[in-house]
DNA sequence: TTGTAGGCGTTATCAG
DNA sequence: CTGATAACGCCTACAA
């Protein structure tokens, strides 16, 4: 049988529900919200009726009355880029199981701090009771300030300089893993590609890495430049392949670390043989890399539940510390690296 | 000069601009949303009383009156595939340009068809006006034709089966570039590599690999099924190694190339030497694959472009078709493909 | 356990 | 060009 209306066009209301089943509109909220002071025979006679109409409770009034929206905005990049998709998953994921509804922004990269701005205003008007910021953005500015204040926001990844409310992945140890497994294996110092700068994880990463090396009374190389693309990767690359002492990279990225791979190649370098690559992230595909990659797996998508717990405990007054799972990253040997050829 | 609340601690409505402009809120009204009927003079001094106030419409409010939301859903894969990442990069573009904001819900791989509807209905309960489904469904099955029938919604690709409502790239002209163009090189026959049935494109592909043969009086080679991962693709690959006779394979995805070739290479099979190799997508690590990759490109970002405007023109009643910008896919050539070694 | 009253902030409609 | 008034559909608070 199929659902009839009331009689005329419009989506039926609380009111049409309270009518057929003969209670007030009063009792209907309580049902649709799951309130447990109803009787159970009530219940079932509202039930019915809303089953029968095909009522839905009618978002916009709902937060109208309530001054709850129960949506979560978030602002990611405007690319393919794996991590972007991995994080989404992961907050999408939580917000379900929350009763949330996210509502995304994209901002191209290297968008300028009002583009990412407005996109927090954005999200304000459309009614997003807290935010996650998959963006670098400078949280301490006056201007971000002022909105995290009134809108609880997270930031996926620990910044080096704000106040601690980015969290989660501990990049330092990321860089570390990654460093200390070339040296272990022998080589002699470990050059770097890094990630675009613009990046706050690009910037941990080469920190720590200069860090392992001096622990160990190495000096650093220069960094080799580059921005995360596989094709700043390729370039990279070139540029290492004219280093003839170079026998291990630490690459910030699996996209960058193909781009290198096949500059190597193409230079007649062998990897692992010539050159030792490690690099971050774990994507599907560095499994299928030739030769496979080796590199620091970074779990995106518990990252991205993790920031959905943090700002959701945040805007429910619940203990936000508690909600934090912390995230672990680890090394996964593949066959880009071996020790030095002798 | 920091904005200052009227008194109280709550956000500023349309009544406390009212005031400070000395008009009725019905003026405050106009002025928010762009109609020209107010005298310069007047709207001036309200705009002045919405900065001083850092006023903004309250979006529950004005949909609650306005009866529209404003908000495109958007049915998409709880994955990182890359095809995901993009297209919805697409839509949010759009959605932006045309004052829309986009609301996610992300459902599982091989859902079964009631989570799909419950996410098509959880997207309708936020106030979806418009719903994009980027995620194999079928479009003609009477519940979706139920909801389809009272919320404009749009598939990106076309389906073989259903009403022209999907849309915009031509799989079969996709899987018809790629295999003419292994049977130009000059191989006697192309064995295919196959995606996820479950999905529409994967179908229609690989119906289109066979045609192709057909149509020159080829036999078709038995398909060898895999499933969009890049692990799928290397248990292809190690059958495909077991084959002599194949110089030439069709593979439904980057992604699964990426698994393909290194199976090929280990069971010491040369790309493109021994075998050639084409996919489809041409994502972003396509060209760094080690051959690099021949593929279809498919510009996934215009197709959520196009699939956004063409709800968009449904929910405002402009002319859909007219919304329509038709979207190609293009062979790109690089090193996975050569002529058959003699 | 259930109902009544009032208001949430905006836009539509109709007057002026 | 501007204003008064009445919805929009629901929820909170309070009362029964």
């Amino acid at each position: 049988m199929s659902p009839r209306r009331p009689s005329s066009n419009h989506a039926p209301s609380q009111v049409d529900v309270a009518r057929i089943a003969g209670v007030s509109t009063q009792t209907v909220s309580r049902v649709m919200s799951g309130q447990d002071n109803v009787k159970e025979a009530t219940k079932q006679r509202v039930l019915a009726a809303v089953e029968q109409l095909g009522y839905r409770v009618h978002a916009a009034a709902a937060s109208l009355a309530s001054g709850r929206t129960h949506i979560l905005g978030l602002i990611i990049l405007a690319t393919d880029r794996f991590s972007s998709g991995a994080l989404t998953v992961g907050i999408e994921r939580v917000a379900e199981e929350k009763g949330y509804t996210v509502t995304t922004a994209t901002v191209p990269d290297h968008a300028p701090r009002e583009t990412v701005l407005a996109a927090f205003d954005r999200l304000e008007g459309q009614g997003a009771e807290g935010i996650i910021l998959g963006v670098p953005t400078d949280f301490d500015s006056p201007e971000m300030r002022l909105r995290t204040q009134r809108t609880p926001s997270t930031l996926p990844t620990k910044s080096r300089t704000s106040s601690g409310d980015g969290i989660i992945i501990d990049q330092r140890h990321v860089a570390r893993l990654a460093v200390e497994h070339l040296l272990e294996l022998g080589h002699k110092t470990v050059w770097h590609v890094a990630g675009d700068e613009y990046w706050e994880e690009a910037i941990v990463r080469r920190e720590e890495w200069e860090a392992v090396l001096r622990e160990r009374g190495i000096e650093a190389p220069p960094v080799i430049p580059a921005d995360w693309t596989p094709e700043s990767g390729y370039r990279a690359g070139r540029t290492l392949a004219l280093i003839p002492g170079a026998t291990a990279v630490f690459v910030a990225s699996d996209e960058m670390a193909f781009g290198v791979i096949r500059a190597l190649h193409e230079a007649g370098r062998v990897v692992p043989d010539d050159v030792s690559v490690v690099s971050v992230d774990d994507i599907a595909l560095a499994a299928y890399a030739s030769p496979a990659l080796t590199t620091v797996r970074q779990p995106f998508e518990e990252v991205g539940a993790a920031a959905a717990h943090r700002v959701i405990a945040t805007i429910e007054g619940t203990d936000a510390e508690a909600a934090i799972r912390p995230v672990h990253s680890e090394l996964i040997v593949r066959a880009s690296t071996a020790p030095p050829a002798r």
